[in-house]
RNA sequence: GGAGGGGUUGUCUAGACUGGUUAGGAUACCUGCCUUACACGCAGGUGGUCAUGGGUUCGAAUCCCAUCCCCUCCA
C-alpha cells in the first residue's frame, strides 16, 4: 500500500496553516462550564511580558513555549484551562527605552507628549512578542489579551490602592530613601543590584576641637559629603581611640564642630577604623543618625546637585563638587593618602547608574507586619523545583522597611490624589474610574477636612510591580464579576523567570493577600535564564544576544520547543545556541518519517484495548507495549512536575532508540506480509497503538507536528483535545527482554560488519543473509529477529 | 561577610536524595553503508584519574570532612 505521507520531510511552514485551523475551531478558547470551580480549572497566573527592547530575550520565548505546556499538559490532563495572556506596559524601562529611541529627555518634553512616545514604542515592541508568542503555537487566549496600562487594568490598580489607603495601609512619609539620579526617581530595594566599583578611599586630617594640634585620620569613600557630616564614629571597642569618645572634631574646610560618637558599625580594621557620618552616603548612615538621633542635613537634590548646605560647593553637580572639595582637601593639606580600593556599591537595576540617599515624600505600603503570614505562606507554597523556594526566603528575610510605592516618573498608573491648596490633606476619589490628577479636575467640589474649594493633583506614579503583582485579581474578575472571581481565585500556577522571584513573587504574595486574605496561587513553577552557548549572561554590550525570531523561522516552532523542552532541565539556566536548535530538528524528521511508513499500514479494526488481553499478540509485539507502558509512565510523571525535559527526553529516547531501531526493524517483514494475516494484524496494530500514543504523549511540547501525524493518521478531531493514554501493565514481564534484544541486534550487526561478502569482497550488509543462532532466552522472538537480521540455516 | 547552586570525555548533559556489574545519552570527530519510513538516515568506532585531597564502606561520581574554581542571591 502507498503510504498517505509522501514527504520525505516535515515541513515547519505547515504550522501557520494548522495555526490558522486552531484559531478557526476556537480550539483554546476558555469559557466556565456550570460545575467548574476552583479545582476543576486550571488557572495560569500567566506573566504578562515586559516589552524593554529588541530582539525579544530567546530566554523568554523558551519560557513562553515552556509556560504553553503546562496550559496543555493541563488540557490532556482533563482539566478547563484558564490560560489569559496580556502585555506589562508600565514603568521605567518602556520609558529609558522611548529616551534612547526617539533621544528626548522626559522632563523636557510636555508629559502628554512623552507618553504618546512611549505607547508607539511599545506598540512596536510588543507586536514582535506577540508575533513571536503566536509564531510558537502558545494556546493562550490572545482574542482577549490585555495590557497593564489599560484603562480597565489601570482603574483595578487604582481601586485597590484606594481600598488599601482606606484601610490605613498606606501612608506618606518624608524619609531617606533610594533615589536615582538618571531617572529622577525613588526606587525601592528590590530595584537595587549591587557591583563592586573601583573608588579612592581618602585619608584625611581632621583636628581635635579645643586642643592644640591633636589630630584624627578619618577614611571615607565620598569626602564630598563632607558638609553634610553630623558625626565621627569609631567602633567602643577600638582601643586606639576609646579616649576620644565624647570630644569634637573640627570639619576641615567647613570648621563645624562635630562629635565622636562610639558605634558598632565602624570597623576597626576599613580604612582608619574611623567613619564619618553624613546624610546620606550610604544606608548605614541612614541607621547611624536614627540610632544616634543625629540631625538630618539635606545634602543632594533631586538633579543630582549640591544643596545650599554645601556652602561654597552649592549648585554643583555632585561629581564637579567631589573634584573641587577634594583638590581643596589636597592644597590645604588635609589629604594624609589616598587608596585606591574595590566598593561595593548601590546600582540602580535600570539604568545602572548609582543610587544616591535623599529624603523625598513618598507613598509607602506597609509590609513589614505582613512578614510572619507571607513567611507562613512561603512554607506551604509548592515550588517548582523546590530549590528557588530558597531565594523567597531569603527575601522575606532581609525586607526592613515598607515598600515606596511611588514613582516620579510618568508612564505609569497615576496616584489618584488630590491635595487640597489649602490644608494640605490627601483627598481620594471614589474606585472604579481610572483617573489621572495632574491633568484632571478631581470629582469632588471641597476638601474632607476643611472644605476648601481647590487642590491640586498629585503628579507622581506607581511603581510597576503595583499594577503587575495583581495579575491573579485581574485575570480573575476581581470586583467585577464575583461569580467568575469565586470560581478563578487563587489562580492554580504561577510560573515565572527566578530573577522576579523578590519583586513579581513576593509583591504578588503581599498584595493578593492584603486584598484578598488568601494566597494567590498553591504552585509556583520558576524557570532560568537562557544564557549564551558558553553559559554566559546575554547582554547586548557583549553582544552574544541571539534573536528567536529568525531561528523559528528557520526551523519551525516545534523544533523550538522540542529545543527547549529537551535541552533545559527544570529551573536550571539554559545555553541557547543554533546548534543545538538545529539538532532538535532531527527528531521532528524522525517522528515525520515514521508517521510516513505507518501511513501505509491501515489501522485494523477488529483490535480494541479489551482484545489485548487476548493472546492474539505476538512476543515481539507484547514486549513494545511493555516498553510503551513504562515510557507512560515517565512522561506522566514528567509532565505532573511541569518538567518537560523527562517526556522529551525519553520520548526521544524510546521512539528512536527502541521503537524505531529495533521494534520496527524486527516486525517489518511481518507488517508486509499478506500472507500471514494474524501475525500481520498483530504488527501493524502495535505500530499504530505505540505511535499513536508517542503523539499523545509528545503533544503538549510539539503540538504541530502531533496534530498533523494524528489527524493524518487517526482522527479528525484535534489531537489537542485528546487526554494522555493510561497504562494496562499487560505485558510488564517483557520488559526484561529489552537490554537483551538490544544487545543481540547489536551483536548481528557487529558481525556482519566485520564480516566480508566473498562475491563483492566488502563488509556484509545489513540486508545480507548471514547464520547466527538466536540465544534461547530470545525463543519467543526467534522468527522475527531471523526475518529482519536474514539468518538462515 | 552570609545563603544557595554547580564543577562528569573536544563541547553540552543524565545519573547523586535512595552507594553496587562495563558512568548512560546528545553533539562533534573517524570508518563503512542509499538496507522496501528516514543520508535530516543506518551500523560500528575513538574519546572520561566523574575538580583536588582525605575519610566512611567489602564497594563511592553518589555519603562525610577539607581545599580550589565557577555561577546566583542577600548584607
Amino acid at each position: 500500500m502507498e503510504p498517505i505521507i509522501s514527504s520525505k520531510s516535515w515541513n515547519h511552514e505547515i504550522e501557520s496553516q494548522l495555526l490558522k485551523s486552531w484559531d478557526s475551531e476556537n480550539l483554546y478558547s476558555f469559557t466556565l462550564k456550570n460545575n467548574d470551580n476552583v479545582d476543576s480549572v486550571f488557572v495560569i497566573d500567566t506573566p504578562p511580558p515586559y516589552p524593554s527592547g529588541k530582539p525579544w530575550h530567546i530566554g523568554a520565548a523558551a519560557h513562553y513555549a515552556q509556560i504553553d505546556m503546562i496550559a496543555r499538559t493541563a488540557r490532556m490532563n482533563g482539566h478547563n484551562v484558564m490560560f489569559p495572556i496580556g502585555i506589562d506596559r508600565n514603568g521605567l524601562p518602556v520609558e529609558i527605552y522611548t529616551e534612547k529611541k526617539y533621544k528626548v529627555r522626559m522632563r523636557q518634553v510636555p508629559r502628554e507628549k512623552f507618553l504618546e512616545l512611549c505607547k508607539t514604542a511599545l506598540d512596536d515592541l510588543e507586536n514582535d512578542m506577540i508575533e513571536i508568542m503566536r509564531n510558537l503555537g502558545l494556546s493562550c487566549n490572545f482574542k482577549e489579551y490585555y495590557r497593564t496600562d489599560s484603562i480597565r487594568f489601570r482603574t483595578l490598580t487604582q481601586k485597590t490602592f484606594i481600598d488599601l489607603w482606606n484601610e490605613g495601609l498606606i501612608y506618606i512619609s518624608n524619609r531617606p530613601n533610594n533615589y536615582c539620579i538618571d531617572c529622577g526617581t525613588t526606587i525601592s530595594d528590590a530595584e537595587i543590584i549591587y557591583d563592586d566599583l573601583p573608588t579612592n578611599l581618602i585619608y584625611m586630617f581632621f583636628n581635635i576641637a579645643n586642643t592644640n594640634d591633636d589630630k584624627i585620620v578619618v577614611a571615607s569613600t565620598r569626602p564630598e559629603l563632607l558638609y553634610a557630616c553630623q558625626a565621627i564614629i569609631i567602633n567602643p571597642k577600638d582601643q586606639r581611640y576609646s579616649h576620644l569618645i565624647g570630644k569634637e572634631v573640627v570639619l576641615p574646610l567647613f570648621n563645624r564642630n562635630v562629635p565622636i560618637l562610639a558605634h558598632h558599625s565602624a570597623k576597626p580594621g576599613f580604612g582608619s577604623g574611623v567613619v564619618m557620618v553624613c546624610s546620606y552616603g550610604d544606608h548605614n548612615d541612614v541607621q547611624v543618625f536614627r540610632e544616634l538621633n543625629l540631625k538630618e542635613i539635606v545634602s543632594i537634590d533631586e538633579n543630582g546637585y549640591t544643596t545650599s548646605s554645601a556652602g561654597n560647593y552649592r549648585n554643583l553637580k555632585l561629581k564637579h563638587a567631589r573634584q573641587k572639595i577634594i583638590d581643596d582637601l589636597r592644597s590645604e593639606g588635609i589629604i594624609e593618602r589616598e587608596e585606591k580600593i574595590m566598593h561595593r556599591t548601590p546600582i540602580c537595576e535600570r539604568s545602572k547608574t548609582e543610587i544616591e540617599i535623599i529624603p523625598l515624600q513618598d507613598y509607602y505600603l506597609k509590609q513589614l507586619e505582613y512578614l510572619p503570614i507571607l513567611k507562613e505562606f512561603s512554607n506551604k507554597l509548592n515550588f517548582y523545583p523546590p530549590i528557588h523556594k530558597q531565594t523567597l526566603k531569603n527575601w522575606l528575610n532581609s525586607v526592613t522597611i515598607d515598600w515606596p510605592i511611588s514613582r516620579r516618573r510618568f508612564y505609569g498608573t497615576e496616584i489618584p490624589i488630590w491635595f487640597c491648596q489649602n490644608c494640605k490633606s490627601p483627598n481620594l476619589p471614589k474606585s472604579g474610574k481610572y483617573y489621572q490628577p495632574w491633568k484632571e479636575k478631581p470629582p469632588f467640589d471641597i476638601c474632607a477636612s476643611c472644605g476648601f474649594n481647590e487642590f491640586v493633583g498629585e503628579e507622581k506614579t506607581f511603581d510597576t510591580w503595583m499594577d503587575s503583582s495583581i495579575t491573579p485579581l485581574f485575570i480573575s474578575k476581581f470586583s467585577q464579576g464575583p461569580e467568575f472571581y469565586r470560581r478563578t481565585y487563587p489562580a492554580t500556577i504561577r510560573p515565572q523567570a527566578k530573577d522576579i522571584i523578590r519583586t513579581w513573587l513576593y509583591y504578588t504574595m503581599l498584595r493578593c493577600y492584603q486584598l484578598t486574605g488568601k494566597l494567590a496561587w498553591p504552585n509556583v513553577w520558576i524557570m532560568g535564564f537562557g544564557v549564551d552557548e558558553k553559559g554566559k549572561k546575554m547582554s547586548k554590550s557583549k553582544g552574544n544576544v541571539v534573536d528567536p525570531f529568525p531561528l523559528i523561522q528557520k526551523y519551525g516552532a516545534d523544533t523550538f520547543r522540542f529545543w527547549s523542552a529537551s535541552e533545559t532541565n527544570l529551573g536550571q539556566d539554559f545555553r541557547c545556541s543554533e546548534q543545538s536548535i538545529s539538532n532538535s530538528q532531527k527528531f521532528l524528521s524522525k517522528l515525520w518519517n515514521l508517521g510516513r511508513f505507518l501511513s501505509s499500514f491501515e489501522i485494523p479494526k477488529e483490535f480494541s484495548t479489551e482484545s489485548l488481553k487476548n493472546n492474539n499478540l505476538l512476543h515481539t509485539d507484547k514486549w513494545i507495549l511493555a516498553e510503551l507502558d513504562k515510557l507512560i509512565n515517565t512522561c506522566i510523571k514528567g509532565y505532573n512536575s511541569y518538567n518537560f525535559f523527562i517526556p522529551a527526553t525519553s520520548i526521544r529516547d524510546f521512539t528512536w532508540n527502541v521503537f524505531a531501531s529495533h521494534y520496527v526493524e524486527m516486525i517489518k517483514g511481518r507488517a508486509y506480509d499478506n500472507e500471514n494475516k494474524n501475525s500481520q494484524i498483530s504488527s501493524i496494530y502495535t505500530l499504530h497503538r505505540c505511535f499513536s500514543i508517542i503523539l499523545l504523549l509528545a503533544a503538549p511540547i510539539c503540538p504541530f507536528i502531533t496534530e498533523k501525524l494524528w489527524k493524518t493518521l487517526y482522527s479528525s478531531d484535534s489531537i489537542h483535545n485528546q487526554k494522555f493514554p493510561k497504562t494496562n501493565d499487560f505485558f510488564k514481564d517483557f520488559e526484561k527482554y529489552t537490554e537483551k534484544i538490544v544487545e543481540f541486534n547489536s551483536f548481528v550487526w557487529n558481525k556482519k560488519k566485520n564480516s566480508i561478502n566473498p562475491n563483492t569482497g566488502k563488509a556484509l550488509s545489513l540486508k545480507d543473509a548471514t547464520s547466527i543462532n538466536v540465544p534461547s532466552e530470545l525463543n519467543e522472538f526467534e522468527q522475527d529477529l531471523k526475518t529482519m537480521h536474514n539468518i538462515i540455516g
